[in-house]
DNA sequence: GCGACGATCATCT
DNA sequence: GATGATCGTCGCG
């Protein structure tokens, strides 16, 4: 059910990506357990990428994290309020990872409703990295821990979708040098009601 | 439904 | 001291 550390520690961070999406991600956190199907995603590749944190192989205290081989999560802040989740993958020493951007809640969302004080659409309750991030009670305390541990996780049901239903595009919010700017890194359901925008 | 804008602070220079 | 891998609200219509 866990996805193993063999999809993880893969070098490819790009077909990651992709292949997340229809993987459920979890979290119990607190003795709270909450989940959804990830529906959003983008690619965040090492060194050569100008939008990844260990570009140029930056090594930082905050970044730290993504050097280590894949299979844990890095958490960082985002303008000073957002905690966002992200996907260490590759071996030890690249620095790869995804970050999630949008979930289709399908466990514990009355929690989520608490977590986020939304209570009216429970479309936006996972809908952007920072809205999930909270909706999942997460924050950049998780940072480092294991995919394969009991505080969050991810499985796969064994979703599939073909190409024709998954949206390549460029990433949000980057304000960088082309090709990185634009690349298609970004991936989404198409038609999905959960991804944080078109 | 959509665009503009301000909030807010950890992190790095 | 400047900068964000963002979000909620407001005005509009």
């Amino acid at each position: 059910m866990k996805l193993p550390l063999s999809f993880y520690q893969r070098e490819d961070v790009v077909q990651i990506a992709r292949e997340l999406l229809g993987k459920t991600l979890y979290t119990y956190i607190h003795g709270v357990l909450t989940g959804g199907v990830i529906v959003e995603t983008e690619a965040y590749k090492g060194p050569e990428d100008l939008g990844s944190h260990a570009y140029n192989n930056r090594r930082t205290p905050r970044n730290e994290i993504m050097y280590s081989a894949g299979g844990v999560v890095y958490m960082y802040i985002c303008y000073g309020i957002h905690d966002m989740l992200n996907i260490v993958t590759g071996t030890e020493d690249s620095s790869h990872a995804v970050l999630i951007r949008a979930l289709e809640p399908i466990v514990g969302q009355e929690y989520m409703r608490a977590r986020r004080k939304v209570f009216d659409n429970d479309r936006r309750l996972c809908k952007g990295p920072g809205a999930l991030g909270k909706a999942m009670g997460l924050n950049k305390n998780h940072n480092g821990l294991s995919l394969l541990g009991d505080l969050v996780w991810i499985e796969d049901k064994g979703q599939f979708y073909p190409d024709t239903e998954i949206v390549a595009a460029s990433r949000i919010g980057l304000n960088i040098a082309e090709p990185y700017k634009s690349i298609p890194w970004r991936f989404y359901l198409a038609g999905n009601k959960f991804i944080s925008r078109s």
